[in-house]
DNA sequence: TGGGTTTGATAAACCGGTATAGCTCCTGCA
DNA sequence: TGCAGGAGCTATACCGGTTTATCAAACCCA
């Protein structure tokens, strides 16, 4: 009882391979009533399509890639992937297109996929993330011909269609809420500059900084890493005019501040706000539970699906789809500085 | 200049289609003068097999899948799927085996998942994790017929392939440990109980206890979730008789729990010991460190890919390969039971 | 020197779909 | 009544590889 083809179905039904692929595939060519009969006759002999098949007839795959090219150990604690690859996998289930994911080690080795894939035919298009300013991905991908969206981050001139929130507006949020709350010395304690939503970032809080009277609103990039933010960290909290609140670029270098804050006896929220640029488990497990950037990523990841296919479907539009904007979670990290707090149990 | 074929290379090198075929496959049937040849023209036409192609004479897809069943939000925070996937990959990439990434909600979506890519012959073989006891994926796996190998849990009688590595040996080091420190009042705030490994650890710790001279050592299950760990934590610290040491099954979990160790004035580690069973950076992110069992996740993954490619080889034979054993990472959350400390500056 | 085996290559079938040219009715309209 | 046109279907080529049957030439040994 191997699988079924359409040339058993077409037996059993007493017609030919033709007009079964007609049928099963809703285009014309069959009366309704044969349709009708050789739907049933497939969905009794439990008929799928073999996909290598229908991929090497017609030119699609019904499958789509997306590389990350990140080291691995940097990639689990953030709930980000894991939230974006369920998302994308949602908008692309409707069509039940499937995904390839990809982890490498840099983008170069990104791009060696990328031309695998086109000369094998392996996807129909592709998801790129963490885009850098002037990323040579976008050249290759359009030399490649190959479909494409990018997460986070207009395409720019080069064009390449995108989904992306608005890193400008998230940190106007942030710091207009600590600003509000009567801060003056903000430090940002940023990721890698190379990428684009970094440079957003910083570039927002640099030109928000006079209109809210901002004492000092220095950048200091990092790797991402805890360590970078907990030596940063270090180094703020040790000037003689130390800031009153620190955002973090992302909930684990956020945590690995908190850890210095608190081996250095500044207490937080009193003495030091924080803010993480992310949300996730990690800000709500600390003592103070972290105030966050909560961002809906799995809806990004699905829109992202839902854009790419269109894009496939016809690939000379070019659509730049923003998502909703990220809200800020207020919890315990952030109060006006120099607040004395009610004595609460031994805080961590 | 459409992306050549072999047809094409067949014209250009003055031979058959076939010939061209045992050429690129390195299969005997043309001399090597002539192999040399078509070698020498593919590479410079930069051809590359049409997967599809391939995949329908052939019925090989160089493809392999993967399904993890857990919602999406308890995924990202354990760097363990991120290893583990980086480490699948780098044992695939060898064959240039393609990887298809799946997240589902449960196993009945899993198990579809499998029958799906088995009727579009989308995939040569999968990889399982969380195994549980009675896993009806097992079954299935066996009555379609598809390669399978099981990540973390021997297959057992039902015998698919699989990688493990020894739980049992793991929770024996880490209690030995904490009995040789003194413990005698251990608890294990454990996972769910219907995973094997979960299972295998309580049993460990059961079968251990009288050895150790253990006065109680109660195995907690949980759902894996950090506000259950804290709750049982609670539970626990606000007995009577207090356990002096606490094992969690997840470093998520044992955050939880030191979060509620500090708020109810418990100091670690001088009044409780910690230890999560599964390292990442969030144990080495708190204050104190944790103490934790790290495991080769990387080298688990590859092992698995290589298992697979094994399988799919020779689908007769039934591979059990035990994996490096873990190792108890001891760091600052682990002590003799009420040892004074040294006063460190406001441990957190 | 002749029959049998090995070597190197070819032509053609095949995998399971899709696309298309063409054929046979049937209908409608002049 | 004759014919254009369309609906409904068949036959067949095709996608890009792999595999098999076949065959000619070379080789081997008695």
């Amino acid at each position: 009882m191997a699988r079924p083809t359409i040339a058993d179905i077409a037996t059993r039904a007493g017609v030919s391979k033709g007009a079964v692929s007609f049928a099963l595939n809703g285009r014309p060519g069959v009366s309704d009533a044969t349709r009708e009969r050789i739907l049933k006759i497939a969905e009794q002999m439990s008929w799928r399509p073999h996909s290598a098949a229908r991929a090497l007839g017609a030119s699609r795959v019904d499958s789509v890639g997306m590389v990350i090219a990140r080291p691995a150990r940097t990639l689990g604690v953030e709930p980000f992937f894991a939230h974006l690859l369920s998302g994308v996998q949602s908008g692309l289930s409707a069509e039940s297109i499937s995904l390839q994911l990809l982890i490498v080690e840099d983008t170069a080795a990104e791009i060696e996929v990328y031309r695998r894939w086109t000369s094998e035919h392996r996807v129909d298009g592709v998801i790129l993330v963490d885009l850098t300013v002037k990323d040579p991905r976008v050249d290759e991908l359009k030399a490649l011909e190959l479909p494409a969206v990018v997460i986070g981050g207009r395409g720019g001139k080069g064009a390449l269609a995108s989904v992306w929130a608005d890193d400008r507006d998230a940190m106007l949020s942030i710091v207009e809420y600590l600003a509000a709350l009567g801060h003056r010395r903000i430090a940002h304690v940023a990721g890698t500059p190379i990428f684009q939503h970094t440079q957003r970032r910083i570039r927002a809080l640099r030109d928000a900084a006079p209109r809210l009277g901002l004492v000092d609103a220095p950048s200091l990039t990092t790797d991402f890493s805890d360590a970078e933010g907990a030596a940063i960290t270090r180094r703020l909290l040790s000037q003689s005019e130390r800031p009153t609140a620190i955002v973090y670029d992302s909930d684990v270098m956020a945590v690995a501040g908190l850890g210095v804050a608190m081996e250095m006896g500044v207490s937080v929220p009193g003495d030091l706000s924080i803010v993480a640029f992310d949300d996730s488990i990690l800000t709500q497990l600390m003592h103070p539970a972290l105030t966050a950037l909560s961002r809906d990523t799995f809806e990004f990841g699905r829109q992202a699906a839902e854009v790419l296919l269109e894009i496939i479907a016809d690939p000379a539009q070019v659509i730049n789809r923003r998502t909703a904007d990220p809200v800020l979670t207020v919890r315990e990290s952030t109060a006006p500085p120099g607040l004395m707090l009610p004595s609460r149990p031994k805080p961590i």
